[in-house]
DNA sequence: ATATTATTTTGCTATTATGCCAAATATACT
DNA sequence: AGTATATTTGGCATAATAGCAAAATAATAT
């Protein structure tokens, strides 16, 4: 495999990876609703603030959020809502793993 | 936030992480162009029969791959295509990220 | 039966991820 | 200046991941 497709391949899952969490798949399907605080996401995923912080930060990194300081608070928004496009598909995932899960039970009686 | 919805979360960012990792991101691409076996694998990803058995795993446990053993060999094959569609958008947020990038540069002048 | 090939599993180690608490920082309010 | 509020950072403990090497399994070939 050549360096570049390496390269490039470690950038994609990086991405993924991002949204590979379920807090920070959380924030990433609030954001579709538009901005929020960071508060929101405490309130909302029942996790610490400096918790919920690195989260953000991590979706920061990989390219996924966007932060703005207004006044006291710091917003976040979807950089690039395409991401939660994938929902449809990974809904495919779970239905039909489910099918196949069942397939097996069927098979072994 | 209700417990179906925590659910979901977790079933849904296990399978973005499962893709979430270099070497299975590679395994699934390659998928996209038809079954193939372990071996082939360990060639292209350059690491350990073990490691890649263990990647295999990962993925088939997320639901996103089935294998099939022939012979002495276990082929696998991509379960759920559609994972592969959501290449485009990450190119997007790789692409907007490097573009964010840049305009910092530019501001710090 | 033994040997060979393909793959998985186990044991181990090193690294990374997660989460909390406490401390630091930044902004607005008095 | 001092206080309150919102968020980030540092420190630390624990858990999860990734990789290799060696052993175990499974199928085929001799």
């Amino acid at each position: 495999m050549d360096e570049r497709r390496k390269t490039y391949l470690e950038a994609k899952s990086r991405v993924l990876k991002a949204l590979g969490h379920p807090t920070r798949l959380l924030i990433a399907e609030e954001l579709g609703q538009g901005e929020r605080c960071v508060c929101e996401f405490v309130d909302m995923a029942g996790v610490d603030y400096s918790t919920v912080s690195r989260h953000l930060n991590v979706l920061k990194q990989a390219g996924i959020v966007k932060d703005e300081k207004r006044g006291k608070q710091v917003f976040y928004r979807l950089l690039v809502p395409c991401v939660l496009s994938f929902m449809e598909c990974i809904e495919k995932v779970i239905r039909t793993g489910a099918e196949e899960r069942m397939k097996m039970l069927e098979q072994d009686q």
